[in-house]
DNA sequence: GTGGTCTAGACCACC
DNA sequence: GTGGTCTAGACCACA
């Protein structure tokens, strides 16, 4: 949990969650922690972890069961990734493209960059094992 | 100017100044707006457009001269253009590459939709003339 | 059965179990199924269940005879309508009037869509049969 | 405000917001009274009318201006009405619908009451004067 | 036990 | 001054 600032800190357990449902930590129609076990499990106000619930379920990535707890929504997978991908290529993209035309650089660059960051995240990978 | 949420308005003034001394319209050494007359021009409160002005001044792209104005420092663009460009592989390169790495997307993606742009750019600007 | 927000599950619950008694289904004099038995039918907790009754037994609509279960009291359909007409009429009507005056909505709309809606139905139910 | 339970006070404290933008008390491009203001008017806490304002704000009735306020979006009224009335069709026109048919109640008597209520309101109103 | 809501009070960035 | 966020702690209805 980065208590900085860069996101708020609902995002970032919201953001988490997601991760986990994408992993397959956590599987369709199953139950997440509830509330206040993820608060002390993070160390953060309850509040906090509904704020983060509450926009997962805007967002249709889980659902609240009364009484009983928050669980991982059928096709939750493909619906965060759908997500992402809409805003990376609607939102990022564009910005991207902007920077890259101000400051003179060519997509040739960036795959050469890309290259170069997957084989450093490969050798990092491989000193963890 | 967006009055809304993405970036504080004093933010965005400073990054459309760089602009414009990026373009040429405000060149080197010449003197800028006051603080009050570009607070009128973006209906703004003078103090957000002082703050601006400030975070130039600690960029090292503007200069204060006591009782005359701002001015555009000697190589201010070159400046800006190395800021933003070390901004850009050192804080968004990494965070673009590790979304697409979660999303699948291979750098050649990247590419061709690069090339789309680019000619829907140049398309739109030749509406404009 | 509605795991999400409208209203409790007992609620739903009870509502339940008063259409059956309109319906004919569950007659007057007549044993309803027991707690437990219910609660697995609906895939409920049995308290939940044990609190539909109890507010349907508060409500005069079923009683409990000791160590053999729930039964549907005399005149339940006549005192279930009853109930429902006096809500419906006290409460539901007069939020439905302000909200007509509020949008400046015609009560010939309201007969009109209600003819829609009549034949609609007749025709969803042809298709079930 | 009614701080008992039928809905959360953050709910009421919005519709009333949306009842003056309504009624023409707040204009379109308007400031609205501040969280803090509006929390003392109501005897209530900051957080609970950021919040009723938070969900206008994703409703599209009221935006936010850095640092400055919130402000009636342009056309609120309009969207507003619209909403409301969308939902009164689609959500609460079937829920009466199905009533009626279940309660044998025809539209005639709707009408008949609706005319009860319009008259007993313009008495209320006169008594008002 | 679950979540939903509200209060009180705090800190922050921003205008 | 503005709103945004977080914490602490409370009460409620519901399962």
């Amino acid at each position: 949990m980065e208590f900085s600032q860069p996101k708020g800190i609902y995002q970032q357990i919201a953001d988490q969650v997601c991760e986990r449902i994408l992993s397959g930590e956590w599987a369709a129609e199953e139950r997440i922690p509830s509330v206040r076990e993820l608060a002390v499990d993070m160390g953060v106000n309850p509040n906090t972890v509904a704020r983060s619930y509450q926009s997962l379920v805007d967002d249709m990535h889980i659902e609240n069961r009364r009484g009983i707890g928050y669980f991982v929504i059928q096709n939750a997978r493909e619906r965060i990734l759908e997500n992402m991908k809409n805003r990376f290529i609607n939102m990022e993209l564009p910005r991207l493209f902007r920077t890259m035309q101000k400051l003179g650089i060519k997509p040739e660059e960036i795959v050469q960059r890309y290259e170069q960051f997957s084989q450093s995240v490969q050798v990092s990978q491989g000193e963890k094992q």
